[in-house]
DNA sequence: CGTCAATGGGCAATCGATTACTTTCTTGTT
DNA sequence: AACAAGAAAGTAATCGATTGCCCATTGACG
């Protein structure tokens, strides 16, 4: 398959200059005549020279890449999010070099390191755990621009953007509250990261406010599954309580799924929330209420934080967490069609 | 936040030996005394060193990364396939370095250009367009090994690995025609890849087969968007067929989103069937009949045949065709509990 | 005791592009 | 007409790690 690469000494040869001239009538870095322009790019053209990025990376120390590293690209939540900062990225004409650490901390740090070695030029991590992924993040921030997303890990000096967790779990509460719930469970994941954290605690903390007695409060992981094994332990447990609300959709439709086939009836029997608002939180039997996360603008904002960062100025660590919103559909509330 | 790098050379001064020394010593590529090991191992220790991945990538043209490029990262499909090549990828040592097309040729492009730019040592791509992609992709072949996977476009001299498609639409012909069925629409994509040509071909050829009248074929995108929209244009059309089978589980879920809405009752009204099998496939309402691919050994596969390309031997290319398998569910079958 | 092979280690070339510095050639100014 | 300033192009150092080639030491063997 492989060719001999065409190198920028092939094309200085055929164009009739020298390689200085190559690369500057290439990169625009310095003006040519319009002659050698010409010549340079014919010659280009002709022998299908295309730069070789590594050389250029090395020489400029810099790769115009970015890395990103999540829990897992099967998560839709998470896809969105990849979406949003490669198209952030692309408009400032960078690329983007994605990595899954399969919520897995020993992984994540591979892949830190990895990201490192290929000297990316900044990193955007949602990271796996609150402690045990500190070492690693706390590592690469040291040695490139690093923006924590989503999650974060607490004593780490770099930016973070994400959600107001502890908002969302109010309007979360409030909202069940004002149907009338008495008794909530929880399910949620043992993962101790700063969101999962929050929305226990926002969780804890509204309900009591409220005076929504508190079921039970369920961690296992953030999947179909888990929210599957979830829900049949609450059937096990006896009586339900009047709601079910999950620290994010998969759980949650895992527990639709459950109930569908043990006829339990949502929202007459139990009702039911989730939170990401995930496409299929639209689809499940039945739709789901939900926590609209502002994934765009997440994005958006840790592209804008590292772009920043990449710049001269050093500024002080951000972090902004902006407002979710309620998606009110029938797991809340009445069946649209009976 | 960058501190001033640690080179090869900061460790050999430290160790007192060459850089020659330090960098056989560290990757064992011949052996160095062990008094000598344990030096440059302390002091590349103290010094937080780690290889700079770039440089060392240029001096052995090889960075152990391979590029996957894949129409969508939003689609399940596509997760489930990018993950199983992580894995394989994994094992084997080496990166993944993911981007996205979103299925458009261009961009497509660009990413191989890149990726190629970017020395990694092999891609494996599930191409946008028959035709559209043909010029990049088959460049891109002939620059390094490359793997098609699920889709392919015709006339590139590489390896393919995907799903028997004509096998897989048999499969749904035969058992919505075994239901009785005897008017069948299909929803796709207008996409002229391979896997979209092959699947309404035997939508045609089966349904011919069997006897079941042909309703329409709606041609759009692979999205849930498009399911709902032709699910609109059907209803508008007048009467509906006896079933819809859809080229993919998005555009199923989105028609089956818009039944819910209308009133049209699946499967007593309608039969729908999918393919993919992708997670929330099982978790619609109702539960959604369709084809599993195996995409595991698709993965595996794709990433065995890459390998056997970066070896020294060259091989003829190779196309492998897995088996579909038909997974049942309500949408084609009784309801579960009324 | 001399020679040869094996072993460990260093020197310096190398990968391919970029860029600081230098040279050459115009062009404009007085 | 002489000289300064500016533009265009070339020369060669450089980025950091790897590796071909060579040298020195040591031990084995005849």
């Amino acid at each position: 398959m492989t060719v001999g690469r065409v190198t920028i000494r092939d094309v200085a040869e055929r164009a009739g200059v020298s390689t200085a001239t190559v690369s500057r009538a290439l990169s625009g870095a310095r003006p040519v005549s319009p002659a050698v322009l010409e010549q340079v790019t014919r010659a280009a053209g002709d022998l299908g020279y295309s730069a070789n990025g590594i050389a250029s990376a090395l020489r400029r120390s810099r790769t115009d890449t970015v890395g990103m590293v999540v829990p897992s690209i099967a998560n839709p939540f998470f896809t969105a999010l990849v979406e949003g900062v490669e198209h952030a990225l692309q408009q400032a004409g960078r690329q983007l070099f994605l990595c899954s650490s399969r919520s897995d901390p020993a992984l994540e740090a591979q892949r830190l390191r990895s990201l490192v070695a290929r000297q990316v030029d900044g990193i955007i991590i949602s990271p796996v755990h609150g402690v045990r992924s500190h070492d690693a993040v706390s590592w690469a921030a040291g040695q490139l621009p690093l923006v924590q997303v989503d999650r974060y890990v607490a004593g780490v000096d770099s930016d973070w953007v994400g959600v107001d967790d502890h908002l969302a779990l109010r309007l979360v509460v409030d909202h069940l509250a004002d149907l009338g719930v008495r008794t909530a469970a929880f399910v949620s994941s043992t993962l101790t990261n700063s969101s999962t954290e929050l929305r226990v605690a926002g969780f804890q903390e509204h309900t009591a406010r409220r005076g929504v007695a508190v079921d039970q409060v369920l961690l296992g992981e953030y999947s179909i599954d888990w929210g599957r094994e979830a829900m049949r332990r609450l059937l096990a447990a006896g009586p339900l309580p009047d709601a079910v609300a999950c620290a994010d959709d998969l759980i949650a439709l895992g527990v639709l799924q459950v109930c569908a086939e043990t006829g339990v009836s949502v929202p007459a029997d139990l009702l039911v929330t989730g939170f990401d608002d995930i496409p299929y939180a639209a689809l499940s039997d039945p739709p789901l209420t939900t926590v609209r996360q502002p994934q765009d603008r997440i994005a958006g904002e840790a592209v804008r934080l590292l772009s920043a960062a990449l710049g001269p100025d050093r500024a002080p660590p951000a972090r902004s967490a902006l407002a979710p919103s309620l998606v009110v559909r029938s797991s809340t509330g009445i069946t649209p069609s009976g």
